[in-house]
DNA sequence: CCAATAACCTAACGCTGTTCGGTTATTTGA
DNA sequence: TCAAATAACCGAACAGCGTTAGGTTATTGG
C-alpha cells in the first residue's frame, strides 16, 4: 500500500487512541508502534501528523487541561473561583491518571495554559488581591491540585495500610482499599483546600488596608 | 576479566554514580550502560548487584528521602512539626530536582516510608489532632509539598513571563530568570504553607471541643 | 496535464533494559 | 586440604523503543 483514497490517520484520531491506550495500559506500555498498531497502520507513518511523540503527548495533555473551569472568577468572588478552578482541575486530572506525568512536566501548547493563568491571575485581581499575591496563590493553588492528584494516582500501598486503619479499624477486604483511599484523598484534598483559603481571609483585608493606606499616600504625594 | 581481587562495584558506589549523573544529566539521559561507563564495568555487571533499574532508583530515591525531618514533632506542637517537616521535605527534593518523578512515583522500601509517616501521624496525635485529620493533614501537607516541588522543577519558561512581570516589571535580563523563579516558588510555598497552617487553628480548636464532648457523653454513659 | 505534495510503506539506525552462558576468584563445608 | 558452591565480572544477544531515509502512489494546485 502507497497512498489510500481517504486518509487513515488524522491528529485527532493519533491523540484518541493515545489517549485511549494511557487510559487503559499505562503512560509506560504506551509506544509509537502501539498506537499505530491500533490504527492499523506502520509506527512511521504517525510522523507525517506528529514531529515527535513528545509532541503527541503534548497535546494529548493539552486537550485533556482544556476542561478545567475558570470561569467561576467573573463573578468577582475570588474564594468561589478559586475553588472552582481548583476542583475542576483536580477532576480532569483524575479522569486520566495515567496522564499526570505528563502534565506535570510542564505546559505544551502556550497558548491555552496561557489564556487559563490570565483568566486566574485576573480573577484575582480583579477582586482585590495585589498582583503579587496573585501570582503567589495561583501558584499555591496548583501546588494543591498537583500535589494531591500525584499522591493519589502514584499511590503504591505503603504507608496507606496505616492510612485506612484510622478510618475504617477493621477493614479487611482488599477489593474495597481503593474506594476507601479515593474517599479520604477526596477529603484531604477539601481539607487542604479550605484550610488553605480560610487562612487566606486575614491576609486579604491586610493587603486590602495596606494597599489603601498606599494609595493614600500616593494621593497625598500628587497633592505637594 | 572474569571475576577480579577486590570488587569494583557495590550497592552504594552504584547508587552514588546514578545519583551523581541524574543530577548532571537529568533522569531521561539515565542508562545502566552509562552508569556502567562511568564505572569501568560492562552493563550486565550491575545486574549482579540490583536485579532492575527500577530497584536502583527506588534505593536512590529513598537515600535522599532519609534527609527528611520529622523530629520537631516530639516537642508537641504539631505547627512546628510539621512547618519543619515541610521545609526539610522540600529541600530535599530541591536538592534532586531531577529526582522528583521517582520520588512522586509512590515510595520504594517501604521501611523508611513509613517510620516518618508513623512519625508525622504520630505527632499530630499526640498534640491533639483526632487520628483522622492526622491522616489528611499528612497527606495535605504532601500535596503542598510535592506539587511545589512539580510545579518548580517541572518548569518550562511558560506563564512565567508574566509571572516575573508582576514583580520585576522591567526585568529584561534572561540570566536572572531562574533566581526571581526560585525567590518566587519559595515565597508561594511559604504562602501556602502558612495560609493552610492558619486556616487548620480554628479546626483544632473545634474538634477539640468535640473530642472533650465526645469524652463527657461517653463518660456519661459509662456512669448509666 | 504536469509538477508538487501528502500519506502511506519497508527497512534500518542506534539506543534501551535485561538475560544467557561463560570465566575466574573467593568462600564454605566435609 | 580439596572440592563444591557462590560471587563478580564479561561478551553477546534479544526484543523493543523513537526516529529517519527513501520509496510508491493518490490527490491537488498552477
Amino acid at each position: 500500500m502507497a497512498r489510500p483514497k481517504t486518509p487513515l490517520l488524522s491528529k485527532p484520531a493519533i491523540r484518541q487512541v493515545a489517549l485511549t491506550l494511557i487510559d487503559r495500559d499505562g503512560l509506560e506500555k504506551l509506544s509509537m508502534r502501539r498506537i499505530a498498531q491500533e490504527l492499523d497502520v506502520q509506527a512511521a507513518s504517525l510522523y507525517s501528523h506528529y514531529r515527535t511523540k513528545e509532541e503527541l503527548l503534548s497535546d494529548v495533555a493539552n486537550e485533556v487541561m482544556a476542561h478545567v473551569d475558570v470561569s467561576e472568577f467573573e463573578g468577582g468572588d475570588w474564594r468561589a473561583g478559586l475553588i472552582a478552578w481548583a476542583r475542576s482541575y483536580r477532576a480532569a486530572l483524575a479522569e486520566h491518571p495515567n496522564l499526570l506525568p505528563v502534565i506535570a512536566s510542564g505546559p505544551g501548547r502556550r497558548e491555552e495554559a496561557l489564556r487559563r493563568a490570565d483568566a486566574v491571575h485576573g480573577g484575582l485581581v480583579g477582586a482585590g488581591w495585589p498582583p503579587r499575591f496573585a501570582t503567589m496563590i495561583g501558584a499555591s493553588t496548583k501546588y494543591l491540585v498537583v500535589g494531591a492528584a500525584t499522591n493519589s494516582f502514584a499511590r503504591g500501598f505503603d504507608d496507606d495500610a496505616r492510612v485506612y486503619q484510622d478510618r475504617y479499624p477493621n477493614l479487611s477486604q482488599a477489593h474495597r482499599l481503593a474506594e476507601v483511599a479515593a474517599e479520604i484523598d477526596e477529603d484531604s484534598f477539601e481539607l487542604a483546600l479550605t484550610a488553605f483559603l480560610d487562612g487566606l481571609a486575614p491576609v486579604f483585608e491586610k493587603v486590602r488596608v495596606e494597599a489603601a493606606q498606599t494609595t493614600e499616600s500616593a494621593k497625598d504625594r500628587s497633592f505637594n
